[in-house]
DNA sequence: CGTGCCATGAGGGTCGCCCCTGAGGACCCC
DNA sequence: GGGGTCCTCAGGGGCGACCCTCATGGCACG
């Protein structure tokens, strides 16, 4: 039985070469049904198609720049004519953990890199369409780190961050930038002393002492 | 009369990709003699194959780190059946003028992002084996202002980091870092007044204003 | 209906950042 | 020996960053 698939790249020619090697690597058993470039494509067609599985770049333009989590969202609740839900299946150059947490914490069910061979990804694509979970060997390590029993510092960073309310995560991220609480508060619709507020809840939240260690933190999980 | 060419790399499907839809866009125009996936492996197939033109990735496995600009190193001198000097030219996902620059600098005769049609694509290589030199619309300002007579800001990059003493340049990296004034002057074991006088005459000299500048100003020039 | 979290904002204080002026000693070059 | 540049350092002032306490209103949870 074919899997109806939608592959979802900015480049073009990645996704001719995604197309041509699975085609060769297994002739018959997958059905491309549609392809997109940005965000909003991808989810518009997805929502038409309705794949078995969405194999999905994790930087992509379009949305709010977090690429294919944006997708991901866009499409809860989507499923197949068999009533399955869709699967999506990250397929990245990045190995970051930051990129890999985000997207399974969407609701990615398997994450590998681009430089998998095309048997090796046909293989990958069944087994999610199945409903199983796949990630490429080096990532498998701490995909079980950051899910598991033993929750390992990936997990305690989302922790912390899921410690600052919704407004001192807006007011955290232009701090990072470099913007300075004036401008932060012209930015926000609010009074410098509102700013310097909230900043003191992250930096204390957080453990940090000045908004150079904040940048410093933020980057390192390229929250910016 | 057809083009040799070897193609770099690291991504198996984007080398199919490319092959397959250059063949398609224009067929019997070009002769793919070779490709690799490293640094290493890119400058033998290339001293062996002497192709008129290389497709190069610019981010590779293998050699110093400088992917692109490693490859074209390694093959200085290394001349066509015809004698004509092999060309390179750079394909990548990166519009960073850094990369940019570099790759130009090492030799590449040609710079295009992976975002290019298999027929525009087809002509710069074209235009590449004959001895143009090729790049992108949005690319190609900032390289002539980088190379021309009127030397335009990247240009003007080193000259303005020239311009400041060594002391300057030791005290402007750990203020882009993010070390306080008072760390610097231990760090240096000079005084913390020094130290203002220093980062006072390094944000004159750039024409910045504040040390969340300095550090943005470093990172866009990788100084850390 | 109290309790708590959140967003907003104020007053007041310490300290860091950045600027200006000024100055002495070391070194180099003509 | 007199510019020129660099490194060193000081005083003083304006303003930003960060802290503390305190106060208000909204909203949710029990």
């Amino acid at each position: 039985m074919t899997v109806r698939v939608v592959l979802v790249d900015d480049h073009h020619m990645f996704r001719t070469g995604v197309r041509t090697e699975l085609l060769e690597a297994a002739p018959g058993f997958i059905d491309f049904v549609g392809e997109a470039a940005n965000v909003e494509d991808a989810v518009s067609v997805i929502r038409r198609e309705e794949p078995d599985v969405v194999l999905l770049d994790v930087h992509l333009p379009g949305g709010t720049g977090h690429g294919g989590v944006d997708v991901i969202h866009g499409c809860l609740g989507v499923e197949t004519a068999a009533g399955a839900p869709v699967r999506f299946l990250a397929l990245s150059v990045s190995d970051a953990a930051e990129d890999v947490i985000a997207v399974i914490r969407a609701g990615a069910r398997g994450y590998v890199t681009k430089t998998i061979s095309a048997t090796d990804l046909a293989s990958a694509i069944r087994r999610v369409a199945d409903g199983d979970a796949v990630f490429s060997p080096r990532l498998a390590g701490f995909v079980l780190d950051a899910f598991g029993v033993a929750a390992g510092e990936i997990a305690e960073v989302d922790e912390e961050l899921d410690r600052l309310s919704a407004r001192e995560r807006e007011v955290m991220r232009l701090i990072a930038r470099g913007y300075q609480y004036k401008e932060v508060a012209k930015e926000l619709f609010i009074s410098v002393k509102t700013v310097e507020t909230h900043v003191s809840s992250v930096l204390r939240k957080l453990q940090l002492s000045s908004r150079h260690e904040l940048t410093a933190w933020a980057m390192g999980r390229r929250l910016i």
